[in-house]
DNA sequence: TAGATTGTTAATCGATTAACAATC
DNA sequence: TAGATTGTTAATCGATTAACAATC
């Protein structure tokens, strides 16, 4: 697979960083300055660019502009896309709550729970019992959802969304979930992170100790 | 670096399967079963044990129970870590709310903020002003920091994280944060899984208008 | 024993980087 | 022009997988 999540997710770092350089003024940026803000190296960058076709000028940089108008294009931030969140447990209520993806073009529009005490049919963004889950993504075209629900249920959870016909999850569960290829899956292990962290503080502590005996 | 942090990922997830698996009542597995489970192929499950001197019996597969004791040890289960919150926002709430990490000896035991509405020392899990977090620090030899602060102040709160002598900090802001060598930083970049499953929901689906075509 | 699974080596695959010619 | 930066090729690096001998 020549284009894989990494190149993808540098995009979307790359335009990040694009954004908060124009906020400062800045017209045109350097494969050197891009890949720092970013911690990629400059080549990375421009073989990123040049791997989507994006030219820049030599000796001139790129223009921030054209960058980011690409970025967007690449990304799909040139339209909306309706996004559900199924499981309102802390994480669901913290996404549905957050503001911050409005005006990234990314519009959560409704919760999904089997929690009565969780329904709230409405609040600004409402809250259905998964029974309706069908209904509502067939109506509203939705094609993505985040999947948020307890570990035990998340299977049987992501049939149901299948089922309903959404193209692709972003799922929290730490399981490998069952899908047709042709469902986008990608997987976001919070405690595997946090261990991530824990076990390379341990290793460096290790290491140092090792270092200081000798 | 031959131990990396994808390895250590699959680790924490092939420990959440055994779990699993144990619950069920089984005693053994196959790098088979285990593969199929985590979504890798078996030979990556043997190389990554064996690259940590894991065994299990020809024929015999693996006892759950040992290799259990084994990744407990290496991913630090056998013991308790503090781990404090910066930002109270959203995610920083849910992370402090949610209670599934006590049993996996990952203890949050306090937020940081700068929001006075957003403090209150007397909660389960206290909210403090960042002001106090050095000390704090100090006083419970903290070595692990969520940060999950808004963009522009990651990298201000980074350093102050850093000054208190926080070891290792899981990183929620698209930045890439400049800290010393010797402090672990790790990135999750929320927007970004979500802008990953938009492309490539995305791309599938003009794969297939394509094919519809021929 | 025959059959199945591990452990490991070698082959493959893919991603990153170094280097430099092209060129503005 | 001289100098700097792009765009791209080739080299490197690292991770995954295939394959199979060892062996329970």
């Amino acid at each position: 697979m020549l284009v894989n999540k990494k190149i993808i997710s540098r995009f979307s770092q790359y335009r990040k960083a694009l954004i908060r350089f124009q906020e400062l003024g800045l017209i045109k940026v350097f494969s050197d300055s891009l890949g720092e803000a970013v911690g990629v190296t400059s080549a990375q960058v421009r073989k990123d660019f040049s791997l989507y076709g994006i030219s820049g000028n030599k000796r001139g940089g790129y223009q921030i502009q054209d960058l980011l108008d690409e970025l967007q294009s690449i990304l799909g931030k040139d339209k909306v896309h309706d996004v559900v969140v199924v499981g309102i447990g802390n994480l669901g209520q913290a996404l549905i709550h957050y503001g911050g993806f409005e005006k990234e073009n990314i519009h959560i529009i409704a919760g999904f729970d089997i929690d009565p005490a969780k329904l709230s049919k409405s609040s600004r963004i409402p809250v259905y019992h998964l029974d309706e889950l069908n209904t509502f993504v067939c109506q509203n075209n939705i094609e993505i959802g985040i999947l948020a629900v307890p570990d035990a249920a998340a299977q049987h959870v992501c049939d149901i969304m299948v089922e309903s016909d959404i193209k692709g999850i972003l799922n929290f569960a730490p399981i490998g979930l069952k899908a047709p290829a042709d469902v986008v899956i990608n997987n976001v292990y919070l405690q595997a992170e946090l261990e991530n962290v824990i076990y390379f503080v341990n290793a460096l502590e290790n290491k140092c100790k090792r270092c200081k005996k000798q």
